[in-house]
DNA sequence: GCCAACGTTGGC
DNA sequence: GCCAACGTTGGC
């Protein structure tokens, strides 16, 4: 099982438009990054990831789990783009802020904090339980 | 609104 | 294969 972090401006998808999916979820796509697809094309069924408001929020404010595997992006007939589905979870009680994450020695190594364009990228198990004690859950999930 | 960082494109 | 030019992202 491994863990994951999706970015997005909330003017475009937002948490709430995530929500309303329900537990079918969404594709996520629009993602025209190799990087960030190679991560998509690891992901497994149950994986889970957090949420990310950037630009006005700059939050991690949910989590979601993959709820299907990498095919490819129906936004475009270019084949190269591919895009896995997601749905949330749950909310994060106290959204942690970029600046707080920042704040933070043990969270120094973030892509978010070393690489801020990659908009999917992987966390460690040590970053996930850290940001979700900061989130205010009880237990990681 | 500005600008730094990064990725992509295309000329040579 | 290099590198300049350009476009986009995202923090501030």
């Amino acid at each position: 099982m491994a863990y994951w972090l999706f970015k997005s401006e909330p003017s475009t998808w937002s948490w709430e438009m995530q929500k309303k999916k329900g537990d079918k979820g969404e594709q996520w796509d629009g993602v025209r990054n190799y990087q960030a697809r190679n991560n998509m094309r690891e992901m497994k069924l149950g994986d889970l990831g957090f949420f990310y408001h950037s630009v006005k929020e700059t939050s991690v404010v949910g989590i979601v789990e993959v709820c299907a595997l990498a095919h490819p992006d129906t936004t475009t007939d270019d084949p190269r783009w591919e895009c896995v589905d997601i749905r949330a979870v749950k909310d994060i009680p106290r959204p942690v802020t970029l600046a707080e994450i920042k704040a933070n020695p043990a969270l120094s190594e973030m892509i978010l904090v070393n690489n801020s364009r990659l908009s999917v990228q992987p966390v460690r198990p040590d970053e996930w339980a850290e940001i979700c004690r900061m989130g205010g859950l009880d237990k990681a999930p």
